[in-house]
DNA sequence: CCGGCGATTGTCT
DNA sequence: GACAATCGCCGGC
């Protein structure tokens, strides 16, 4: 069972328990399947990376509660905070898999959707600035879940180099998986779905 | 105080 | 493939 002690490390080396949770907002759940980890002084690419200022202030703050940020004027990206307070450190939610209870596909399962890019997992789970600092452990609309009422992921993950950013360009930080859909099996799909 | 630019994406060519 | 949309941050004057 994912808990905030999973998050309480740099965020390179805990980003991959990310990957096959559950974050959910409201209604809205998406399994998480691409992620890249941001540090604090020791990243150049980090909104933390030259110290707190107004934007990035839930990035200090305790592992385990949501960082949202405006990208481009126009996007709510949403990231999960790590390491211990004082520390700057967050894992940017990329991608997921969305889980659409009320649609049935052909065979009337639940239909369920890739979701790729920040800017769209913000918009999906509804992601506002107001969200910014809210803990995702015990919170009301928030919440994040792993092992247990998620996917094992074990070692089907790729890593890579982070999208978008000009510094930093060789810190091979992203923890994702190449193929979401054919990774998990429908069986997993639909017990983890189950859970929710 | 001003201006360039970004952890992006939708649209048009 | 190129570019506009859009706004807060931060560096520079």
């Amino acid at each position: 069972m994912l808990d905030r002690s999973y998050l309480a490390g740099p965020a390179n080396e805990v980003a991959t328990y990310l990957l096959g949770a559950v974050i959910r907002n409201s209604n809205q759940t998406l399994i998480i399947t691409d992620t890249e980890a941001y540090g604090g002084f020791d990243d150049p690419a980090s909104h933390a990376f030259k110290g707190a200022t107004n934007r990035n202030r839930s990035m200090f703050g305790q592992a385990g509660v949501l960082y949202v940020y405006l990208s481009y004027g126009i996007h709510r990206c949403i990231n999960v905070v790590t390491d211990s307070e004082g520390i700057g450190g967050a894992i940017l939610i990329r991608g997921g898999l969305a889980i659409t209870k009320n649609e049935l596909d052909s065979l009337g399962r639940p239909r369920i959707s890739v979701i790729s890019g920040p800017g769209r997992v913000g918009k999906y789970l509804g992601a506002e600035l107001s969200d910014d600092g809210v803990d995702l452990f015990g919170g009301l609309n928030w919440q994040l879940r792993g092992n247990g009422s998620s996917l094992s992921v074990g070692s089907r993950f790729s890593t890579g180099m982070r999208i978008g950013i000009s510094k930093a360009t060789d810190f091979p930080w992203r923890y994702y998986l190449e193929d979401p859909l054919d990774t998990f099996s429908e069986q997993e799909l639909l017990f983890a779905l189950n859970r929710q």
